[in-house]
RNA sequence: GGAAGGGUGCCAGAGUGGACGAAUGGAACGGUCUCGAAAACCGUCAGGGGUGCAAGCCUCUCGGGGGUUCAAAUCCCCCCCCUUCCGCCA
């Protein structure tokens, strides 16, 4: 959520701000926001001042009755009960209007960091760092798509997959299967420095997947269970973040620093029947996820460290990647500032996206009620939070296979991954 | 899933309708004392919302939500969570 706050105090700074979405719809949310919180303003003053003449009036019954002058009580009590009658109104009104006011916010996506490049798409995302291992050109033996290399190699069963599960499931096997582990052992064991490893739930509830911002406005995009209102995480950032939902965190305590293997679901609603072939998009899938909470001044120094960590990970795999930005059209509803590391696929020909670096501000701490408490002060303010896949497994995965395709099929593993490939540094065909 | 007992501030713990946003103890923080520390003593010590330049004032919050009442931590209803026992189970 935004800070109602800053809206009320500054609105033209952040119409302004906002603007630079480049989604006009959503300056009339703001205005609808404002109206809301105006309104609710007026009437919770009206109700507070009722009230505080109920309490008085109660405190001079109790007197009343405690000196037996029953009857004065009486009249006392008479006149309570009719502003009560009145408080009522008054607070059944309070009630609608800042829920009104909540579902507004929770629908109003975070507030663009002022550096961020304004565009209106994808197509608008400038690259700030790469193309980086890229070679000139590719040999033939690697122009193959990774769904024909592994089909053949025998590394790849998604035919099953679908028999088991349906459309969009992927299944590996033998040596393609440890790679997908081998992936994501790796990717922790690359971050286990700073990183405490949590093996957090898969399945959450809703106040967990409202607080990342999933829900409620992307609720068709995530898999529930009805039954015991539960969701399947889109990805470990939702249980992570929610670790300390509800707490006031020491600022001594910040940066915290966690990190989770998990499958992630998701329905892709939007995207059925796009990238139905091999592993570039799948109902469920594996990532190693990294996650921050920080102070705001230390937040700009966090993304950078997992900008360098993720970009790390990718680079010493040896593939292709180059380092965007995301602008502002593009964003995520939850971004306050976002970048992704692509890698490139010469197979596909395309460049993957493999990894998303987000700094979110105050906008999910403030969902989730994540606080912190200056040494020494008083009061609380709200943390900020950050994310990244250190590494999403089905994409690099393909972009192994393909870049790493030998002349006779088989395929070479990254020396990174040797440790974890139980002797296989080369994939052939069984 | 069934039964019983619980959920109060940073922690422990009192509070069963009115003087309670909450006794008492501990912790923490500030101070006095001290060369310094300990002890002792004094003080501070919840968060949200509204309002105000500010000091302050008002309001809400005793697991969550509803209800009864002039008035609820306290009485009633529903839900959640924790503990123990039983059942089931990898």
């Amino acid at each position: 959520m935004i800070d109602i706050r800053y809206l009320r105090s500054e609105p033209d700074t952040v119409r302004g701000l906002m603007a630079r979405r480049n989604k006009p719809e959503l300056l009339g949310l703001l205005d609808e926001a404002l109206g809301f919180d105006s309104r609710m303003r007026d009437i919770t003053a009206e109700r507070d001042a009722i009230r505080q003449q109920v309490n008085e009036l109660s405190k001079q019954v109790g007197t009343l009755r405690r000196n037996g002058d029953d009857k004065a009580a009486e009249g006392l009590q008479a006149e309570s009960r009719s502003l009560g009658d009145k408080e009522q109104t008054l607070a059944a009104e309070t009630d609608e209007v800042t829920a009104k006011l909540k579902d507004v916010l929770l629908r109003l996506p975070n507030i663009p960091h002022a550096d961020v490049v304004v565009g209106t798409d994808d197509s608008q995302n400038p690259t700030i760092t790469g193309p980086m291992n890229l070679p000139a050109s590719f040999p033939e033996h690697q122009r193959v798509a990774h769904w024909d290399t592994a089909t053949a190699l025998g590394i790849l069963d998604n035919e099953r997959a679908v028999k088991i599960s349906g459309a969009m499931f992927t299944m590996q096997r033998g040596a393609g299967a440890t790679l997908a582990r081998a992936l994501c052992q790796y990717a922790l064991d690359s971050n286990a420095d700073a990183f405490e490893e949590i093996r957090p739930p898969s399945l959450v509830s809703t106040a967990t997947l409202t607080a990342t911002g999933q829900l409620p406005k992307f609720a068709d995009d995530a898999y529930s269970m009805s039954k015991d209102d539960l969701w399947c995480i889109p990805t470990a950032e939702a249980p992570l973040t929610s670790i300390h939902a509800g707490e006031v965190l020491a600022e001594a305590d910040l940066p915290i620093r966690y990190m989770a293997h998990s499958s992630c679901y998701r329905r892709e609603a939007g995207s059925a029947g796009r990238d139905t072939r091999g592993m570039l998009r799948s109902h469920e899938f594996d990532k190693v996820e990294i996650f921050s909470i920080a102070t705001p001044e230390g937040a700009p120094a966090m993304l950078i460290e997992l900008i360098t960590r993720v970009e790390r990970v990718i680079a010493n795999l040896g593939l292709p990647y180059r380092i965007i930005e995301i602008c502002t059209g593009d964003m995520g509803q939850s971004h306050h500032r976002s970048f992704d590391i692509e890698v490139y696929a010469p197979g596909c020909d395309a460049w993957l996206e493999v990894s998303s670096i987000s700094w979110f501000s105050d906008y999910q701490a403030r969902r989730g009620d994540i606080r912190m408490k200056r040494t020494g002060q008083k009061g609380t303010e709200f943390a900020h939070t950050l994310n990244a896949s250190a590494l999403a497994v089905p994409r690099v995965w393909a972009a192994i296979m393909e870049n790493f395709r030998q002349e006779d099929g088989s395929v070479a593993i990254p020396a990174v991954l040797h440790p974890y490939m139980r002797g296989t540094t080369v994939i052939h065909a069984k």
